[in-house]
DNA sequence: TGTACATCAGTGAACGCGCGTTCACTGATGTAC
DNA sequence: TGTACATCAGTGAACGCGCGTTCACTGATGTAC
């Protein structure tokens, strides 16, 4: 019997080596499975395959898992944006690839948005520490992304310089705006038909608001 | 003993008269101090000084109470922006009216959000029925009251016919977004002159896009 | 290369807690005659 | 107007539960000599 049960033991280390991403990985499927309000630490050292009480030589408490949670998302959503950019393809004029790219930006941030919104909720409901600068704005993540992005659209001629200050904010607010009717479950947007639909008309309308007039 | 008891008691009718309205105040109250994630029944009928099983007379169970707690909040915000609609002063343009009443929808609509961002985030969290019309938005609420708004701002001859369709979504997405980057910490927008500052600009961008120009 | 030992990363049992919900009940209310 | 009785709106005790966290512990690892 104790052979047997030496050959199904599962666990051939002690120590698991990788416990505290492990736990990450696991905690982050987790929430996006049934949402963060619902996630505990047991279940997720469950699944792992470890006590429970092993996640405390990681993280400091429940609240300290969920932060690096939220980190893991936002590297996670980076990630959706810099695909999303490389994905652009050629364009014969700067304006056109400046315009592009900006709208490349949005949709990754919508695309992550729908296919991670437990995520997205559980970055924003923590507030884990990130640099802002003097606007108190956060210098890293999506926000500096969009903010080189728009740089980019000033250089090309297709925003006045003049109307750059506060563009940042504007295109944010649309975006995140969107992102967030559209997990919230807002019926019109819920099929990948009419929300593209209304991702063009939205940009349509955001990029006028930008510029000031008509492109 | 007995008789100080009797002269304390503080429940003089067995029956409470109003227990489903008081419980939906009290529940209210307390997710707006901490939030539905930490809300429990038991807590809001202690609070009304009742058996946590008395609620069960009038709700279902808890979701169902949080339910009541959304439409409570719906009413809330409603009355928010009717009191903004009304303090719009007189125009002596139907153009400038139509625009200010556009405005006050908004600011209405971030003023709620500001006062209760818990109950804000019930409400959009809770899938509570309600009419939608054929394009899956919502016939009653903020939706529709932004529906009538825009269709003023055409009769006054500010935003062309043709820009019509659609531009319920623009506007509700700018300040759905706006409401929630402030109630979800946005450094730059946590103190009202900043965040006035903001609405304003953000006001400009938005009508720019709708009307497809300057005004 | 071998060994002693400090350090590290786990285990397993136990704690107290507040929760949602169910049970059998009882006091108050209102209505038919 | 009085009374019998069905219905309604509460009570209080109890349930089982999973949780976060703490405790004393032990097996594995790595390093100094």
């Amino acid at each position: 019997v104790s052979t047997l049960k030496a050959m199904a033991r599962p666990k051939p280390h002690y120590h698991h080596g990788d416990l505290r991403n492990a736990l990450v990985e696991q905690a982050l499927r987790l929430v996006e499975e049934a949402g963060a309000e619902s996630f505990s630490l047991r279940e997720a050292a469950r699944l792992v395959g470890v006590s429970a009480n092993a996640a405390y030589r990681h993280f400091a408490d429940k609240s300290d898992l969920l932060l690096a949670v939220a980190a893991a998302g936002a590297h996670l959503q980076q990630q959706y944006l810099l695909r999303a950019l490389s994905a652009v393809p050629e364009r014969s004029t700067a304006a056109g690839a400046a315009i592009e790219r900006l709208k490349a930006v949005g949709r990754g941030y919508v695309d992550f948005a729908v296919a991670h919104p437990e995520l997205l909720r559980v970055m924003f409901g923590s507030r884990w520490p990130a640099p802002r600068n003097a606007d108190g704005f956060r210098t890293t993540g999506p926000y500096a992304l969009l903010g080189k992005t728009l740089d980019d659209l000033v250089s090309a001629g297709v925003l006045p310089a003049g109307r750059r200050p506060g563009a940042e904010l504007k295109a944010w607010t649309v975006v995140h705006g969107f992102a967030t009717l559209v997990i919230q479950g807002v019926a019109a947007l819920q099929n990948k038909p009419p929300r593209n639909k209304a991702f063009e008309a939205l940009f349509d309308f955001a990029l006028i608001g930008l510029c000031g007039r008509m492109k």
